[in-house]
DNA sequence: GTCTATACGACGATAGAC
DNA sequence: GTCTATCGTCGTATAGAC
């Protein structure tokens, strides 16, 4: 996964890492539904025989995309949480980030906030109760007592502070916006901001 | 069993409509593609005959849905332009009206709202195109043009405004709101409405 | 670990009787 | 129009050689 571009080996690590990003990139584009385990391996340049010796099976493949991918923004909200300290200054680095995963690596967004995971991911939480969103939620939550946010449901706050970024987003990998996504961040974090933000 | 068969409508309009409901709720209950047309035609109780006699494949059963579902939705939001002048009295009825669709029917909402249409519709443009979404945002830019709705990209505009509440909605469907939908209405919407509203 | 070949079940769709 | 029975295909997963 991380070491994505690197001469054609035949190492098990590159197996893995090759079944991972191609999985990605079919899963988002034509659907996990519409993906054979074949097409990954065509894909991949891997065969069958080796994908069902790195992963269970077809859901193993999903399920593990989906904590890795997870597990990464966790990571990343971690270090916003560090280098930031007002409500503020976290969630405009929140929804910043957010936009950026969208440009650089769509099919991680698209996977992550997009996905129908609970069709074939039986058992999964919703992607709303996974720790990503629990951690805006409490950055919210705390921005409350700060007097930053006003006092209301955190979970309302939350759905109004990034419901116009998500909706950008979406609306970007649907492909059915006129600007690039970048131009809208200012306008829509202004907006998302000045919905819960104590004047 | 044999009685309760003699019970059964046979009449091709009722055929056709239990399929459409059946096949709906087992859509969003296990995704478009858990589900089988053996499935719908058991859920229907009618045959998988019968079923295709009056779709000509499995695709064309959620095509229908869409249309009906998205003639039925635009319908409801002409009325109310019908009966509401200013934007700030639409969009808060049309809040209403989502939020109501969702506990009402709540198939209907996830169907329309959370649907990964293009997977198993292909060549069906996505649902932020569709024109229930395209009346929303004209609503907003009429909003801009009378003053009650600060000057930006009603795209933005739109997706602020109204981001918030389908969070709500996504999250209501997903199961994990802790109050009831409705409660929150009255938060969001004021969220929603500070978010773009000229002070 | 990687590969090819194959078993086997499920599902979409059709045929043809009533 | 509705039904039952069946066909053909496709896709997951496994077996077993290298």
């Amino acid at each position: 996964m991380l070491n994505a571009n690197r001469d054609i080996q035949r190492t098990p690590a590159h197996t893995r890492s090759q079944v991972l990003t191609h999985a990605l990139n079919l899963f988002t584009g034509q659907g996990y539904f519409n993906t054979s385990v074949h097409d990954i391996a065509h894909a991949s340049k891997v065969s069958v025989g080796s994908i069902y010796h790195h992963f269970k099976d077809k859901e193993g493949i999903a399920r593990t995309l989906y904590e890795e991918l997870l597990t990464q923004m966790v990571e990343e909200i971690t270090d916003i949480l560090r280098n930031h300290t007002t409500a503020h200054s976290r969630c405009r680095a929140i929804t910043e980030l957010l936009f950026e995963i969208t440009v650089v690596t769509p099919e991680t967004m698209e996977f992550i906030i997009y996905a129908k995971h609970r069709e074939f991911l039986p058992g999964e939480f919703p992607i709303c109760s996974s720790k990503p969103f629990v951690m805006m939620r409490e950055i919210v939550a705390e921005g409350m007592e700060t007097g930053e946010i006003h006092t209301m449901d955190p979970t309302v706050a939350t759905a109004c502070l990034f419901g116009g970024s998500i909706r950008l987003i979406t609306g970007y990998l649907d492909g059915v916006l006129e600007k690039r996504l970048p131009e809208y961040l200012e306008e829509t974090w202004t907006c998302g901001w000045r919905a819960v933000a104590v004047v």
